[in-house]
RNA sequence: UCCCGAAUAGCUCAGUCGGUUAGAGCAUCUGACUGUUAAUCAGAGGGUCGCUGGUUCGAGCCCAGCUUCGGGAGCCA
């Protein structure tokens, strides 16, 4: 190892002992006897400081050091003189690996706005915002990974490229090898897919979840995590185009067992990021207050992100049915007052501001709703026995809206192919998905959880496109 | 896709009633000062006012269209 990462060495004691720092140039602060350097190294929010005397570094590399730049310095690990810091490096030596013109870095040592940061998504991972982000990022996949294996759930790498468009979970992206200018015809003067790469036509995945139960009527308990793509045109601060989703399909699981598993999941992911980016949370927590300051009192979050994040993890959600979640909402001063934009009745969805009313101002806690009318949800889930509803379930969270969907499958082959036939899906379409209906079927359920929703809570960012490094959204394919 | 708002210096913004030479803070550069902490102080440089057209003696400002961005809604994860 040529050199040690800035967070092992903000660990270390100052013994003297010679080390390399490698890393990019967040300030220059020159003094008379003194030059000081901030280096990132991405391995931590903090920085370590890098001290010369006057005079000790040429002038012509003293020019080049500049924020942005990356350098490799040498010295001694030692007790820091100054108040900031416990440790620093004395510097004998310094290489500069990449000079970056002050003129035309667009990253000047100044808070810059998320918007102004978005158009610079190649390089707003170096700053602190950002870099805590994928920090987090890359710690809640590791612990959904964890959390997973921990519990004898089996990964399964569903396809990305699919030829099922039955799902109707979305607009999907084509994908194709035709000349988009003069593709083959067929007789009606309609694209021939048959003469395209897989001889018929073909998406981008818009959800594993059906080849995930194909993996749970094996295997028992699977997960996917992986991209998933919607070509639906949506300019919201919660939608991507490209965005990745975690599935777990669970043979023998009811929907009560569904709801224990995604409560348990969730907080114990919202725990491992509590407990492994302390730093990176402080730091996101400390910037929203500050940016609560700039709010109007009433429109002010009653928590910060510590806190928040920790009354999810030490409260029980709150379980209701949509039927009793229909009563509290028609009962509600809001819908008495006409408030509401929609109306509130039983059989309609839910919009966004009866879902923000139910979590932010009634319950105040987490939600999960359950058992919807079944014409407002997906053919596969299970049918109650009222024939009104299905075992369908909603995890709603404050600020974010639907985290999790999921439901019991619909294991009885008749049922199942009797409702896609009323919502006209061809069951031929669907043959080998039926057949695990066919062939040994068993009681399942499972779940979907949009991961950079997830980031978004955890973050307390506000924007979805924040929380990816190279977001994919109508008219946004850049980086 | 719909509704609302915005576009002025590298960034964040101000710009009065349409009037002559376009303003600030931060950043950058130069100097001073200091074991400094996004240092501080002084000075300097930096502008096709998003694009196209229109109204007017005169447009950063008014009007129309377009583009892009932001917020909200819908669709959803």
């Amino acid at each position: 190892m040529s050199y040690q990462s800035i967070q092992q060495l903000l660990k270390t004691a100052p013994t003297g002992t010679e080390v390399t720092v490698k890393g990019w140039v967040r300030t220059k602060r020159e003094s008379k006897n003194a030059v000081f350097i901030a280096l990132n190294d991405g391995s931590t929010i903090n920085t370590i400081q890098a001290v010369a005397e006057a005079g000790q570094l040429p002038e012509e590399t003293l020019k080049l050091i500049t924020t942005g730049a990356c350098l490799a310095v040498t010295g001694q690990l030692v007790e820091s003189q100054g108040a900031g810091q416990a440790v620093e490096v004395k510097i004998a030596n310094v290489t500069i690996y990449g000079t970056a013109d002050p003129d035309k870095y667009p990253l000047q040592p100044k808070r810059h706005s998320l918007e102004f940061l978005r158009e610079i998504a190649h390089l707003r991972p170096r700053t602190n915002t950002f870099s805590a982000i994928l920090r987090i990022r890359h710690a809640l996949a590791f612990a959904v990974h964890k959390y997973f294996n921990d519990n004898g759930f089996y990964y399964l790498n569903t396809p990305i490229i699919t030829a099922s468009d039955a799902e109707g979970a979305g607009e999907m992206f084509r994908v194709t090898t035709l000349d988009a200018t003069k593709p083959p015809l067929t007789e009606d003067g309609k694209v021939d897919y048959s003469q395209d790469f897989f001889g018929r036509e073909t998406n981008l995945t818009v959800s594993g979840q059906l080849e995930g139960e194909l993996g749970a009527m094996a295997l028992g308990k699977i997960y996917t995590f992986g991209p998933t793509f919607r070509a639906e045109n949506s300019n919201t601060t919660r939608h991507l185009a490209e965005f990745w989703m975690i599935e777990p399909e669970m043979a023998f699981y009811e929907l009560e067992d569904n709801m224990n598993l995604a409560e348990d999941f969730v907080k114990t992911v919202i725990r491992y990021a509590l407990q492994h980016c302390a730093d990176d949370l402080t730091f996101l927590d400390s910037r929203l207050k500050d940016e609560e300051k700039t709010k109007k009192k009433e429109e002010q979050s009653e928590l910060g992100l510590l806190e928040k994040l920790q009354f999810v993890i030490s409260n029980e959600f709150v379980r209701l049915t949509y039927t009793e979640a229909i009563d509290i909402l028609v009962n509600s001063k809001p819908a008495k007052k006409g408030q509401f934009q929609y109306e509130v009745s039983w059989g309609v969805d839910l919009q966004s501001e009866h879902e923000r009313y139910l979590v932010e101002k009634h319950f105040k806690k987490p939600v999960i709703l359950t058992n919807y009318p079944r014409e407002i949800k997906a053919f596969y889930m299970k049918q109650d026995p009222d024939g009104k509803t299905v075992r369908a379930m909603d995890v709603l969270f404050p600020g974010i809206g639907e985290i999790i969907g999921g439901s019991q499958r619909e294991d009885d082959l008749d049922k199942l192919t009797a409702r896609m036939q009323e919502v006209g899906i061809e069951p031929e379409a669907l043959w080998w998905y039926l057949d695990t209906r066919r062939f040994g079927s068993a009681p399942h359920a499972g779940f979907g959880l949009g991961f950079e929703r997830l980031v978004l809570f955890v973050t307390g960012m506000g924007n979805i496109r924040d929380v990816i490094p190279f977001p994919r959204a109508p008219k946004t394919a850049e980086f």
